[in-house]
DNA sequence: GCCGTTTTCGGCCCGACTGTTTTCAGTCG
């Protein structure tokens, strides 16, 4: 029995969440939580780990857990575990993760009404028969249910950020074999979708065998789901499923655009080629005869390049990104594709933490991170009073902040301008978080909504309009404040906040974490058209998150973004009259 | 249960929002 770290980490997760149900110590429940994270991150393999004494090395790993992990790696068990689950049910825990739902809801659901999975929980709730219970009400009933349904949607997909790391490392490895002439990841990865179902990687190679091999053998594989002649499948550690296949030189630009999809785009290329009576699959183009039957006899036309697939059907070319059917196609005819927006084109990043609050960063060591990436201008943006949590910052704290960014910009090397913002809660009753007076004397203001997320649309909008509007706030954060996997956006009239932003000049960040993604690419796609600035930023929360960059890029060009659209591609100067010239 | 230039105990996850109540419990970030 090979349990893997993903499997060992929801374990310990499951453990957390049985505890808390339990009633036990909350900090206790909290370890375990941590440790449950320290493990699903891990690149390493727990056996590697064990095997070397190393496990207590790790954070939020203890004499206690390390234990527990070493009996997992050796018996494929944990008593602890087995102790709990005879306690409690384990769907309880499945029910914690509804949201509205916590430890406590789930306890009254089981004690009371005897529900022990989702399920039974939906029926329930359906037959009104939550409504009655004490403490709950009909809203409470419908919310759960909506719970469900939102649940639902999201099993079984990781998130980009996790899944394009991971998959770009296999394909570098593959990379390293003298047999492999080309790769390059394919599929929902490569479109640059937010999550991610399984990974596809393609080879191009004349002998598939010993990259076959090297794939299924890696380190870092739980389990071998397939293994043939040009096509492997594994589930990784992680839980990732990866598909790596193998195929001529001479076919990778129809192999890549076929297991790039997505399948609508794919479906629409393949009605191109026949009008020109030509039959569109992963190998070929092959001309057919008026039943549409491939003539065998004919010469198939192969193509080495997407590039030369989409100039013989007589397109632009479509980069990945764009391939969601969502009129690319129509504009590629009409060779009028938008120059989409590339990392090079960032120069700045409007949106960071430091250990003000909760980043993990002095702000000079953002800076100088910063510097090293090439960024020209920066903005501290540490979060304001009411976000109690995150140790927001009072206004003494704000402006001796604003201080001391201000000493350290004069202090610093004039290849990068580090300036004095904050990212300002927008509170529930619609108030922001610093008064007017305050934010006059700030170099950059974010507006973001962090509470209040389940509001009515009418009052969600109203308070980013009121944002919007007001001259000293630069910026909306992360607008819709929509988190993977499982918080949806806000309720908001997206239209009347875009046609605002537009109107005052108000920035709509697209934040780049993966967990964000926020604008969405549609909304994105609208606010560009709309005319309203963007912004691309990390809202690194610590040095390693500056990185993160790139996932907002791709987020963008989703959305059909240019460069001109947005707002830290422009430099220093410009970036500065755009400031000066709201007031 | 973990952690420690406060080192073997005591701190760590606090405050706002929601929906239920009629002063508050539960959830969430």
């Amino acid at each position: 029995m090979n349990l893997s770290n993903r499997e060992i980490a929801d374990i310990f997760a499951r453990c957390a969440d049985m505890l808390q149900i339990r009633g036990d110590n909350i900090h206790r429940v909290l370890s375990y939580r941590r440790a449950s994270e320290t493990i699903r991150t891990l690149p390493h393999d727990l056996r590697v780990i064990s095997a070397e004494g190393a496990l207590t090395d790790l954070s939020y790993i203890g004499k206690t857990i390390a234990a527990k992990i070493d009996e997992m790696l050796d018996t494929g068990e944990l008593e602890f575990y087995n102790r709990l689950k005879a306690e409690i049910p384990e769907g309880l825990v499945d029910i914690m993760h509804i949201n509205g739902v916590g430890p406590k809801k789930a306890k009254l659901f089981w004690e009371r009404l005897d529900i022990c999975s989702i399920d039974e929980l939906q029926v329930a709730a359906n037959a009104g028969k939550l409504a009655s219970l004490p403490g709950m009400g009909a809203k409470s009933q419908q919310k759960i249910l909506d719970g469900i349904e939102a649940l639902a949607r999201q099993t079984g997909r990781a998130s980009i950020g996790d899944a394009r790391p991971a998959a770009q490392a296999i394909l570098d490895l593959l990379l390293e074999l003298p047999e492999a002439q080309e790769g390059a990841l394919a599929g929902s990865i490569r479109r640059g979708r937010e999550t991610i179902g399984d990974v596809d990687i393609l080879i191009a190679s004349d002998k598939a065998a010993p990259i076959m091999e090297r794939f299924v053998s890696m380190e870092n594989v739980a389990r071998i789901l397939g293994h043939g002649p040009t096509k492997s499948s594994v589930e990784l550690l992680s839980g990732l499923q990866v598909d790596v296949r193998v195929l001529e030189k001479a076919r990778w630009g129809t192999a890549l655009n076929y297991f790039t999809g997505s399948l609508q785009h794919n479906v629409k290329l393949r009605q191109i080629a026949l009008d020109q009576a030509l039959s569109l699959n992963e190998h070929a183009l092959s001309p057919v005869d008026e039943n549409k039957a491939i003539i065998e006899s004919a010469d198939k036309i192969l193509c080495d390049s997407e590039e030369k697939l989409y100039a013989r059907l007589g397109l632009q070319y479509i980069p990945p990104e764009l391939r969601e059917d969502s009129g690319e196609i129509e504009a590629a005819r009409e060779q009028r594709l938008p120059a989409l927006i590339t990392i090079d084109d960032i120069v700045a990043d409007l949106h960071m933490h430091s250990d003000w609050s909760d980043g993990k960063n002095t702000i000079c060591e953002m800076a100088e991170a910063c510097m090293k990436l090439g960024r020209q201008y920066i903005v501290i943006t540490d979060h304001s009073r009411s976000l109690g949590i995150a140790n927001g910052l009072s206004i003494e704290r704000l402006l001796a902040q604003a201080e001391e960014v201000r000493h350290l910009n004069a202090e610093l090397d004039d290849k990068i301008q580090v300036l004095a913002g904050t990212e300002m809660d927008i509170k529930a009753d619609g108030s922001l978080d610093y008064p007017d007076e305050v934010l006059a004397q700030m170099d950059f203001v974010i507006a973001s909504l962090h509470s209040g997320l389940g509001q009515k649309r009418e009052q969600v909008t109203e308070r980013l309009l009121n944002a919007i509007r007001n001259p000293h706030v630069h910026m909306i954060g992360h607008p819709s404040a929509r988190q993977f996997p499982n918080r949806d956006e806000v309720a908001a009239d997206w239209v009347a906040v875009l046609a605002a932003a537009s109107e005052h000049n108000t920035i709509l960040e697209i934040n780049a974490n993966p967990l964000r993604l926020d604008l969405k690419p549609e909304l994105a796609r609208l606010a560009k058209d709309m005319g309203v600035p963007l912004a691309i930023n990390t809202d690194a929360h610590r040095i390693a998150q500056l990185d993160l960059m790139d996932f907002g890029v791709t987020n963008a060009r989703r959305g059909w973004v240019e460069a001109r659209h947005v707002v830290n591609t422009w430099p220093f100067d410009k970036f500065n009259q755009w400031i000066a010239s709201r007031l």
